[in-house]
DNA sequence: GCGCAGTGAATTGCGCACAACTGAATTGCG
DNA sequence: CGCAATTCAGTTGTGCGCAATTCACTGCGC
């Protein structure tokens, strides 16, 4: 018998997928330990690998983070070396963020960490599956509330 | 049939959970915006409303989060008259927290919340049923595999 | 009683998130 | 062309998260 009573907060959607997030990110920080990244700097080179060079607006759109938020951030990942930051000649308003040497060779120094986090997750395939599907599916949803 | 290309990050679990968990906390802030509450300032209120006074540890405990995350938070509780914070006779290291009149007052203020938020989710109580679940079992595996 | 390891909360420092704003550059419209 | 509206990135300010440290207090052994 599944519970429908206990603590409140188990109750809650907003706090499991809260605090499931705050585990996964929290795996990932032992993970990237090594190269002295964040998760959300991580997730940056992850779109600038899959899709090549971005412009901030770009990265802002694919992530769902606002220039507040990418502005210093990306700072921090071109001192550490990893992306260039180049204004655009065309429109100088734009500033276009490519992945440095370094930062594409992180891509196959990083290419077991995908499949290490599937096994912390320790789902079925199938399981796996209906998680991303249910996820994707319940913020398509919210982000269409919030008009 | 299910995407199994497309782009990389949508095939993260880990993204997914970030963006519906950033997605939750953003219709939140709508619905708590009249009593000018955040999020985790919610999850306290709630636990305490669920579990009567609690410490700090034990909030900690209940909710996922440290001294340095809750410290400052509860403080603002406090200011906010929401929450007394007094400091126990009996071993003074520990500090308790309990709802002030006007704190208990908003658990029936607020009372519409829960349903509201499960009309924005707009899932079957089945389909809930699973992802709370899933989440659940999910987190608990996280935990441990920090370990 | 005294010292000392351990505990609970608070503080410090850093990096997100996000709202609000700024300022430069561009577009579009008369 | 001229200029107002828009766009893009960056800045500012607030509030988490979380690691690391601090500080007060407790309890234990002697």
């Amino acid at each position: 018998m599944t519970e429908t009573t206990g603590p409140a907060l188990d109750r809650m959607l907003c706090f499991s997928l809260y605090s499931a997030s705050r585990a996964t990110t929290q795996v990932y920080r032992r993970l990237l330990e090594p190269w002295q990244l964040t998760y959300p700097q991580y997730l940056v080179l992850v779109e600038l690998w899959d899709r090549g060079p971005r412009t901030v607006s770009q990265l802002g759109e694919g992530l769902g983070l606002d220039s507040g938020t990418l502005s210093p951030l990306l700072k921090r990942l071109e001192k550490a070396g990893l992306v260039t930051r180049t204004r655009e000649d065309a429109d100088a308003r734009v500033v276009t963020v490519a992945p440095t040497e370094r930062g594409t060779a992180l891509r196959s120094e990083m290419s077991e960490l995908p499949s290490q986090m599937w096994n912390c997750y320790g789902l079925e395939p199938d399981a796996a599956r209906a998680l991303l599907a249910a996820l994707h599916s319940l913020t398509a949803t919210l982000h269409a509330d919030a008009d």
